[in-house]
DNA sequence: TTGTATATTCAACATATGTTGAATATATTG
DNA sequence: CAATATATTCAACATATGTTGAATATACAA
């Protein structure tokens, strides 16, 4: 009798290395440690997949596309929906951020710990350009497109840094560090994502109309 | 002959801690890379500072006190400025972003090290609740108490949140990962401070007034 | 069934780690 | 000068680390 199937074995590393990543980033983890919360042998995980760095890649490129997949998605269907003229700024940072909003939602508290996981990789100057390029770059490219269609008359590097500071807020919403809870009294949470996406659209909408001059 | 004084080695040390410890976090640097890059024997580092966790903890309260302190000054001469009337948003977060920017250009590379090293702690939730409270969060209180002066009606969640995504904004400028050099193709460098703060400001003013209101 | 590929465990390795105590040098003070 | 405190080096420790190879178990195909 088998207590679990083999794949079942072989997520559980990846959902127990996703989370401890998630919070003490890649060098404040060990194997041992990662094996012990998904209750492994140590040398499965090495077995599964390879060395260190290489189960890190894994994990972070498990919900990579398929994150990926979903943001394009909605990107075009929010084009579509805006039938014929270009859509608002904040349409277009809707779009952006739904599929993130709807993974922190998620029942499966795995996109919430890879979610913070894409955070730290964003804020770390030594991963942020090994992993952040191969799948993400992409997609962030047809958003500043967007974004410029939205703001024709945009300068390009008013657009980036916009996109920079949006990105920031972003990363910090994700890592959920418990800070808004403690600078609030307790009035914000971290886990309160509605509460972070709604403000944060409007927010960033006016912030893009204020440096890169009115939307057309 | 003796090379370099006693307090010169100490200093070594704590500059070539910062550097390693802003760019690979606290768990990615060991003692003997900060020994080698400081040129002092790996024991020193021990005799001068206690446990690794103190050497962090000294690395970040070096440059914590006197940064805290321009803050507050350049807040209080700001609102001098505005002689009777609150000040505008614009000026606020000017303020606020002001001492930051001006460690940043410092001569000092030392600042921009531990500038990035704020950036991480920032956006760990290991670090941030055990370093950020004690010096940082006054300062911030104060800042927020002005927030609220200048936009009488808005509610103090949307505030929080609005200082949230601005604190998100300025921890990936502060960390500079390179990341809005690949993405703008050039166009925009994370080095360029002047850039980045002078867009900042507008930026955030103008999503706090979104989202808070209008000010008084 | 038997044979074979895959999955999992166990034990061990070489090396890297933080930290310490004793020895030595340097500075300071009387 | 001598005496004492401080600073620095050296060597070593116990432990933790990633990784591997052999042994064993399980799944699967013939």
């Amino acid at each position: 009798m088998k207590e679990k199937s083999t794949s079942e074995k072989s997520e559980r590393i990846l959902d127990a290395a996703e989370e401890l990543f998630a919070r003490h980033g890649y060098d404040g983890v060990t194997m041992r440690q990662i094996a012990a919360k998904a209750e492994v042998d140590v040398a499965l995980a090495s077995y599964h997949f390879g060395k260190k760095v290489d189960l890190f890649h894994a994990v972070f490129n498990r919900r990579a596309e398929l994150l990926s997949a979903s943001r394009q998605e909605v990107l075009l269907a929010s084009k579509e929906q805006a039938s014929g003229g270009t859509q608002t700024l904040e349409q277009i940072i809707e779009a952006f951020l739904l599929p993130l909003k709807l993974a922190q939602e998620s029942r499966d508290p795995g996109w919430r710990n890879y979610l913070a996981m894409v955070a730290y990789v964003m804020a770390s100057p030594v991963w942020n350009e090994v992993l952040m390029p191969n799948v993400y770059d992409k997609r962030v490219t047809e958003f500043i497109d967007a974004l410029k269609a939205a703001l024709p008359h945009a300068k390009e590097e008013d657009i980036h840094w916009c996109y920079h500071y949006m990105s920031g807020a972003l990363a910090l919403t994700l890592a959920q560090t418990g800070r808004i809870d403690r600078l609030s009294g307790g009035k914000c949470k971290s886990s309160d994502f509605d509460a972070a996406y709604n403000r944060m659209i409007p927010f960033v909408a006016a912030g893009f109309r204020k440096v890169c001059g009115l939307d057309s």
